[in-house]
DNA sequence: ATTTTCCGTTGATCCAAGTCAAGTATCCCA
DNA sequence: TGGGATACTTGACTTGGATCAACGGAAAAT
């Protein structure tokens, strides 16, 4: 159960080195980061990060797949799902701020944590880097705006839809995809408890949508996207 | 009505330095943006900026009052309130992407205008300059996150509480204090109509929460924190 | 002063979504 | 292979919040 800590080995340099933050950044900056790096494998349902506590390390999710929420009076809800390759709690990290939300691994995962101080330093150091982590930054921001839209703009049938396409775009476009994750944690990204999501789902049948446990298929496709009235303000991720 | 459009006097200087985005960069970048800012005057209900549209400028709010709003099929919502003196709009500008907000004026309002790309070249120069808008993100970032479990974590009436708790203490602590602005539009940020947010000030009533027009007075103080459960990780937007 | 307009409140009703409870399916593991 | 979790679904019910319509009051306009 209890996760191993090595240093960085530099195989694994490659992939963090994909990363957009790290992408274009200077050689010795990238391994002045990577020296005080570690790499840890952790098994599923571990809380990485506990909301309110500190942030000592930028984290940079390699391989599985890591959840972040919130809570608040006994109550949960998911924010967000973190998927390989990329990096989580970097405001909190820029900020040296508490952490807003807890992180917990789904499945397997493994994962690189770089100390804070170390980004902050070679932050001021490497032009490119500061620019990368800007653009990080603003990218960040617009997708919780779009999720806020999504949330205040949509009823759950809406959202759930709009989902569907998105995610049936990222699966490669076909009427048939498998959904990313289980359906209790998607009723909480989306906003709603896991009995709506079911009758959301059943609503959804009027326009062509079939489910088979985490098999969807569209059937109609016009028709849906006619319901779903996407709107890349607030489904495109990309910009 | 028309607006009246001119080069930045510089007795405006010393008002945007003490924006914290711009406070502490040297000299000569500050004055490098200055050189080709605009300020404008605009009337009250003005749309400054429609959602969708490339960004162009990045704006700071000297006096006034902006309201940031969203809207998709038909349904509109208020994402939030800008006040002086800061800026808007920022991500975007940064990531030269079409605007997710739309801006409009709530009252008469003195709004400065840097040219983006300008913004972009001086960060490149200017390492302070870069430090201070990633700053000035990620705190955006988390609070648009921290309003996000507002949202999905707390019912409408609790919404209110706590928002009436944080004006309280912006307002100076005092039991008695002014909504900041309509309750219409009050409702919008909130997440609810406008009838619901009479409904909720009722509902408080019951906590000690007394409603004279835009008057609010706290009766019992004690009563309405413990039905509030403020959380700094929701209700604290300086961190 | 009187009309107009707009904001806020209230009541009645409706709809969406949460809750509770039970039942089914599935997967894991002994 | 047979429990025993656990996830998912379904139904009945409750509740929160939206909608619609009407009304009161204050401010602006004539």
């Amino acid at each position: 159960m209890c996760p191993v800590r090595l240093t960085m080995p530099e195989s694994d340099y490659p992939d963090i080195r994909e990363v957009h933050l790290f992408a274009e950044m200077a050689e010795d900056s990238f391994e002045a980061l990577m020296r005080g790096a570690y790499v840890q494998n952790f098994p599923p349902q571990i809380e990485l990060i506990t909301e309110g506590e500190p942030s000592d390390f930028l984290h940079v999710l390699l391989t599985g797949s890591v959840d972040l929420v919130s809570s608040w009076n006994g109550r949960e809800t998911s924010m967000a799902t973190v998927r390989p390759i990329s990096t989580f709690i970097l405001a909190a990290t820029i900020r040296d701020a508490p952490y807003l939300m807890s992180a917990r691994t789904l499945e397997k995962s493994r994962i690189a944590l770089i100390p804070s101080q170390d980004v902050r330093a070679v932050f001021a150091d490497d032009h490119v880097f500061a620019r990368a982590i800007v653009t990080e930054l603003a990218q960040c921001y617009r997708s919780v705006i779009k999720s806020q839209k999504d949330l205040k703009l949509r009823t759950s049938r809406e959202r759930l839809a709009n989902y569907l396409l998105r995610q049936q775009r990222r699966a490669g476009g076909a009427a048939g995809f498998d959904l990313e994750f289980e359906k209790r944690r998607l009723a909480s990204v989306l906003g709603m408890t896991p009995e709506n999501l079911s009758r959301a789902f059943k609503g959804l049948g009027a326009y062509g949508v079939a489910v088979d446990g985490t098999r969807i298929t569209i059937e109609d496709q016009q028709d849906l996207e006619r319901f779903a009235k996407s709107d890349p303000l607030i489904d495109d991720h990309t910009t």
